[in-house]
DNA sequence: ATTTATTTTTGAATTAGGCTAAAAATCCTG
DNA sequence: CAGGATTTTTAGCCTAATTCAAAAATAAAT
């Protein structure tokens, strides 16, 4: 339907639909903080996808933008690419889970869907990929889920890990030395307000770990109960 | 080394590759109707690549270009992604030769030096793609060869399928419904003056077939002493 | 409710790559 | 070797995406 997108549109589109997560519009400070480029760069491809037909983007002057329907689609395919390869380069090329990221970052523009759907099928159309996240259905659907971040647990409580924020590659070798992906079941043993540390006893780890704010905001679990 | 270098500029140097591979100087209008641009676009271009420090090209005034050892340099990188990836995607993936080309042009901009490394280690360092190219090595030696191509053949000479151009999807499906592929072994049996077509008797088949210029130029084999 | 600070937008320029139309070289033919 | 045909180059303009500097809105604070 929506073809002569450019990699860069598709990159805006990407960045908005991440911003825009929560429910909030994103303004365009932080869609030039994301992206690395000026606010003016910024405004001008955004007054330019809201005046597409149909119009990608919503966007209210001096108000940000949130994805139309049209914008959605596109952010969630480029998604479904991105997490796909993501699981291929690890899965078929032995990558390690902090090294897919930038790779399938260039990769996700430019594969067919038939490429696409090759991928996905040598995998088992996988619902997830190495750090959590869940991939897009062919139809472009995603899993509603209830994670909270893991900052926000307090003892006695346990977890187990649902999905790890997978743009920081030395944040992400630092937690597989730790024992924390995808699955790791985790019981919180303190919580020290002021630096907002906790305590962690890891599952199969003997000795507990104390882990700042820095780290358990990137984290993400489903609480035990 | 050298970095900046944008697809399109790749794209261009890997077709100059292409065009000088006989020893002749590209010209202008070969290169702007293979890359399907104006022959001012092509001016503009190559006279830019022969003023890069180094130059990438060897670029005079009407007498047309050849790569520099610089620009030869981009050409095989790419030429290495290219056929590794073909390779890749055929092997891996499950694509069939006449598919692999199409996507490959579009991967071999982006892939990491480390993908590159992973695909080839994966694939056990192939020396050749699925049809019969030669796949550079990690630096960037090719393998001298002295094919010829079939359209060269006469009775009774015999000969071995070496490598099929890879340009025309149609001609690739057409060519393995017939059982033409690197490694068949064929025998002429008759040779028509004036259309130049030629008798072939194709390994395993039942009959012979006769193929016209058009698919005997695109084939290239090893006559058999 | 003004002033000040911050964010966003506007306007003018830049770079990469491409196009058209016209001018200039080279090539070909008689 | 002159004149026409073909090829190549020049010159000017276009689009996509960006930047900087200045202007305009919005938000915050006294």
């Amino acid at each position: 339907m929506r073809e002569n997108l450019t990699r860069v549109i598709e990159d805006y589109l990407k960045t908005i639909y991440d911003l825009t997560a929560s429910g909030e519009r994103a303004s365009t400070n932080q869609i030039a903080e994301r992206m690395d480029v000026t606010p003016a760069s910024v405004t001008n491809m955004i007054q330019k996808l809201a005046e597409t037909q149909p119009p990608l983007l919503d966007y209210r002057k001096h108000r940000g933008v949130k994805l139309t329907p049209e914008g959605e689609k596109v952010a969630l395919e480029i998604i479904r690419h991105h997490r796909l390869l993501e699981m291929f380069l690890h899965q078929t090329l032995g990558y390690s889970w902090d090294e897919v990221h930038e790779e399938a970052d260039r990769l996700e523009h430019v594969i067919s869907e038939e490429m696409e759907e090759r991928i996905a099928a040598s995998l088992g159309n996988p619902q997830y990929d190495p750090h959590g996240d869940p991939i897009p259905t062919r139809d472009l659907h995603l899993p509603e889920s209830d994670e909270i971040s893991l900052s926000q647990l307090r003892p006695p409580q346990e977890a187990r890990v649902k999905r790890v924020r997978d743009s920081d590659p030395d944040l992400l070798r630092y937690l597989s030395e730790m024992g924390i992906e995808p699955a790791s079941h985790l019981a919180i043993l303190e919580y020290s307000p002021f630096d907002n540390n906790i305590k962690v006893q890891i599952e199969g780890k003997s000795s507990p770990v104390v882990l700042g704010p820095r780290v358990t905001n990137q984290v993400f679990v489903e609480v035990i109960s």
